[in-house]
DNA sequence: CTATAATCTGAACACTGTAAAGATAAAATA
DNA sequence: TATTTTATCTTTACAGTGTTCAGATTATAG
């Protein structure tokens, strides 16, 4: 018969090693899958070892507590982020505006797409305080951003922004994340109190409300 | 000496009678409290029934559960939240544009005003679904809204929202809600790292923002 | 004055995060 | 290879949580 490689985790199987050989990047993984299934506040560091087939105390020697590893997930969601980001700035080419544009899309597209990452990277009191490397690899993602915003203001790369410019920053930067927090809560209902369906928002409202997204200098 | 009114329950003074006698309203208060000092995610029904001075069951006899209570708090968020806009609103006038400005600067102030109630009010997962009058509550303050864009639009009060209207009431919805998330959180930050203040956010920032805030038919 | 209903207590249960002490196995060293 | 050291995981325990249930107390209605 088919040998089986001994010890092969692919899921979740009961363990038969003492040593489980992976568990740092598999409590990640199913942290991720458990506040999607049960939202940023339903996750549990005892629901997360359960379902790495390990013991309440395991995670404690690959993560400070609860927190320190939901700051991971964060930071991988940050990762993530940063790069989609990128991606549509350098799409919109040498247009200011549509850097913007394609920016603020991608933002929106991201959080509906991982809406509990996406709460979870921007709920502080989730977070470790003290992990310089989440702070900065969130600092990236707000670069990227004002990059588009310098393009549109005409600021070179080392001044300091302008009033003027600062407030076109925020105003983007509200609009898309204002939308995204109302377009995953249960706040923004259609005709009739029906929800919008996910592409509902990402591809009617969104493009009506992006029509108001400033880009002037 | 001054006669003490017997049983005088002003603060949490250690009840000697049975009954507690105000004890859903207290309840209320202290919840406000608690969230205030220790985030929504802070609160305990415990903590709360301990600062009321009764014991952890006493709260079940008038809150379904906890989150019966916090919705409850959120619901009184609203009244007063919709109160202010309203307010905002007419202070604007017959101008749509001005009437759309106070009730952004209103929508921010209460936010930076009553932080924790503000988050409260929009974390979907603290309310209980069921309660109508919270859902009705909540649906004034949109319909507020609504109005001063009905007038920048020329809408009628008893049509439909046309698709651009609608888009401009997503846009400065998004916008207002996402500062106010923004200036809540962690962040937003200066030059050299340092937090804004209150004052700086609500007197410096806001105004720069509102310059982009879209008034257009 | 009595019966009923509202209000609150105490004890219990099933959870939670995390700490401490010990078991196991892998890795490093001799 | 044999032994020590280190990393990883378990067991046990503790304090805290929300909520339920049976009973105690008091207010209110009849």
């Amino acid at each position: 018969m088919n040998s089986v490689k001994i010890n092969s985790r692919t899921r979740k199987p009961k363990r038969t090693a003492y040593h489980h050989g992976d568990l740092r990047q598999q409590l990640l993984t199913v942290a991720e899958q458990i506040i999607l299934e049960r939202g940023v506040d339903g996750f549990t560091l005892r629901e997360a070892a359960r379902r790495a087939g390990v013991s309440p105390a395991a995670p404690a020697h690959h993560f400070k507590d609860a927190k320190g590893l939901l700051t991971e997930v964060a930071l991988l969601g940050f990762r993530e982020f940063g790069a989609e980001l990128e991606a549509a700035d350098k799409a919109g080419g040498a247009d200011p505006a549509r850097r913007l544009r394609l920016q603020a899309i991608a933002y929106v597209n991201f959080a509906l797409k991982h809406p509990a990452r996406f709460q979870l990277m921007f709920r502080d009191d989730k977070h470790d305080d003290a992990n310089e490397e989440f702070k900065s690899v969130a600092a990236h993602s707000y670069r990227v951003l004002e990059g588009a915003i310098r393009a549109a203001s005409n600021v070179p790369p080392d001044g300091e922004l302008t009033p003027k410019s600062y407030g076109l920053l925020l105003a983007a930067w509200s609009m898309v994340h204002g939308f995204s927090h109302l377009a995953l809560g249960r706040g923004l209902r259609g005709p009739g109190q029906a929800p919008f369906t996910k592409d509902a928002m990402l591809n009617s409202l969104l493009p009506l409300m992006l029509e108001h997204l400033p880009t002037s200098k």
